[in-house]
DNA sequence: ACCTGAACACCGTTCAAGT
DNA sequence: ACCTGAACACCGTTCAAGT
């Protein structure tokens, strides 16, 4: 049983080297299989196809998302910190594990996880919400804003979304106030380049002052 | 000219019909030439090969996009209306786009657009964020959370990653405070379906809380 | 039980050939 | 100038055959 898994676990740790090192679209049946020292139909009993492969993968980038928490919240002594600092560190995991695997991350998306430990992720997640205050009845809605929030934005990042809108990429007359009266008004600031790890830790301030100050004032 | 421009668009339509109908996996060159009557090489001078193909694609999405919120605004005129209901407009546009184009629709984080049209889009929005009151220096920022945002919601909901998280479609032990202590509080909450349309409406409220109230107390 | 290799039906793209 | 069709180097997967 255990011994399925592990060669399971051999040619998933394969096709996230060959993403890893030559994009997705790399990861080939045939080039997983060549790496692992198979022909390619022997990864069908192991993984169950193309589809099961990548389902897989992100199984792994799931496992691998909470075992970089445990290490950054071990290392900083927050294990059992203050709710929000959890969530902070978890926001922050995310992040790392997109720059870690650029390519297999978009699969974070696409590929929803239905398995019994991503469902345990969830919970730790609902309980954290919890902890911080946010009613029950906000909770799973808060964790999907949350969640969307943060793959959103490393998605963003590893895909070239946010580097595509960089204006500095000119488009001609950016600054003609009759084209772009927006760009215009903001050359000042757009001029400058973004430092991705402020601007994030900016939206996550944002977001938990909304957390923490949406249920003090007016209920619901 | 737009001769050329034309020949391009009934690609891009015929591609665009062929993704709704039948999922991306379905555009092909070949599919995509033979709907418009034509051999597959005889594409490559009007799109320019497969990353053309899906790269004009976008550009078709962000245009509809945009016809859509003139629509929406016109019928409700707000055209002119607040600079809120104007971001409000766009950002429900964005989903009901993901609905109308479900396939397509994830390619917008893969493939970011840089075309002179998708700056200009770009640039109305940064209008709407200053005529909503916000901090020039905070505007591209805040574009870049509530379209990060936005587009995450509507890629969750049409790729099925919102309701493959459906506690309903039962692991089990569920309500069982021992394996899930967190799913166990809220067995109340998560019996009850979610109304997607709400919750979208109810994250946007709380944006733009955010938005209305994060520089008027403190100046940051 | 587990693995292999030939084969099938595709795919994007090159290229010589047509008009 | 614009288009075609054969061909090339792939792809995921089926299946009969090996041990």
């Amino acid at each position: 049983v255990t011994e399925v898994d592990d060669k399971r676990a051999r040619v998933l740790d394969a096709a996230l080297e060959i993403a890893d090192e030559q994009g997705l679209a790399a990861v080939t049946m045939r080039a997983v299989a060549a790496r692992v020292g198979l022909s390619a139909m022997a990864l069908y009993p192991r993984v169950g196809g193309k589809e099961g492969l990548l389902d897989g993968l992100v199984e792994r980038l799931l496992a691998e998302l909470m075992s970089i928490m445990d290490t950054k919240t071990a290392r900083t002594s927050t294990v059992d910190g203050k709710p929000v600092d959890r969530l902070m560190a978890l926001a922050r995991a995310v992040r790392e594990l997109a720059r870690r695997h650029p390519a297999a991350f978009s699969l974070m998306f696409a590929r929803p996880s239905t398995t019994p430990e991503s469902v345990r992720q969830l919970d730790t997640l609902y309980g954290m919400l919890l902890d911080a205050g946010v009613p029950p009845e906000h909770v799973p809605r808060i964790e999907r804003l949350l969640s969307t929030f943060a793959l959103g934005f490393a998605t963003s990042e590893v895909a070239g979304r946010f580097s595509a809108a960089d204006p500095r990429r000119a488009v001609r007359g950016l600054n003609d106030p009759a084209v772009f009266p927006a760009h215009a008004k903001l050359s000042d600031v757009l001029e400058q380049g973004v430092d991705w790890d402020k601007e994030y830790e900016q939206d996550l301030a944002d977001l938990f002052f909304l957390i923490r100050h949406r249920w003090t004032a007016d209920k619901d």
